[in-house]
DNA sequence: AACTTTGTACAGTTTTTACTGTACGTACTT
DNA sequence: AAGTACGTACAGTAAAAACTGTACAAAGTT
């Protein structure tokens, strides 16, 4: 149902309520390094009852298409909207990816994953560059001692990486939920 | 063992096999919404082989020590450094928090808790403001109907933050790492 | 094929964030 | 108590990010 349905008075009225659930939405978006005002049109999306356009966005949120087209793109890059088909309109529909649980999993997936693995990557690489230098200088004492230190500190990060990992494979594959079920246990508010 | 023990052709060696390292550390670090220059930073501690004092931090980053003093304060916020006493200085020292999977639980409990927090107050007060509005205008189905789909919605994202909240006290209280080992299960590489 | 409509690349502008230098409060030293 | 060392507040500057308008490519319509 729309809110266009509703004399002015009520209109105002349902859209403050709104507008502070949004801005706190778009606020605390920047979790997930999104702009704040990424995060509003996310918020916007959240409330509206139906997909919407390109258009639509910029004249909700009074900013260019061109803000909304690339607001919109960083929003599917983390898989937090979805686009849309609707027979009839030529223009690209989009909608929030209302599951949010997924798309805490999507994020860890998306970002967090790449990290890790790009720091795994380079930290083996130092780690073998650390090997060869030992070799090339194998009685030089203060060397070693440098590079041992050197060596067991990266072997803990690559250990941490690898857990983070687990970690979000558990995210991934669901397992999380039955760790700590959506549902909360019996007893706790 | 500190790395100026070593001759200068050798440091240098070590000196860039740390250097990718620090700069693959603080580019990651974004992830924590730290400016670059900070995980820059980071990484220089994470290799010091003893606590620095900002004078040492700034001279090795060549940057002010004004910046080094903001840069620590923030990773002191996130407890990813910690303010170390020696005697006989007089300055302050720090050093990185070696524990990765503490940083990783106290990361999500300063940051992501307040903002979840913070998220559900709001929520809370806009379910009730809208009950509210609901109750001064029974008549209106119109507007009933607009308000239950708001209210459907907002409930299912105070449950989603209540999850989130369950989550993090699993981090916290250490839970995760039983169902999440640090240590990968057997026949795992 | 000419004409629309739609989304986005790109260059320029505005706004925000990061960084520096100075100046000052606190605390230690003599 | 005067002097010195240290860390940070604050104002100004430099750098980065967000945002806009124009221009254009792709796809649809007549």
């Amino acid at each position: 149902m729309g809110l266009y349905h509703l004399d002015d008075e009520r209109q105002a009225a349902v859209h403050k309520i709104r507008k502070r659930v949004i801005e706190n939405i778009g606020r605390n978006m920047d979790l997930y390094g999104i702009p704040l005002s990424t995060g509003h049109l996310y918020g916007l999306l959240y409330f509206a009852d139906k997909p919407m356009n390109l258009d639509e966005m910029g004249q909700e949120m009074k900013m260019s298409k061109t803000s909304m087209s690339t607001g919109v793109r960083t929003l599917l890059d983390y898989k937090m909207v979805n686009k849309v088909w609707e027979k009839g309109s030529r223009k690209d529909l989009y909608e929030v990816e209302y599951d949010w649980y997924q798309s805490f999993v999507d994020f860890f997936d998306i970002k967090w994953r790449k990290s890790v693995e790009s720091n795994i990557m380079v930290l083996r690489k130092a780690l073998d560059e650390t090997e060869k230098l030992h070799k090339e200088h194998e009685h030089d004492e203060v060397l070693a001692a440098v590079l041992q230190e050197d060596q067991a500190k990266m072997r803990e990060a690559v250990a941490y990486y690898k857990w983070l990992e687990r970690l979000i494979d558990t995210f991934v594959d669901g397992d999380i939920f039955n760790y700590v079920p959506k549902e909360p246990p019996e007893g706790k508010s």
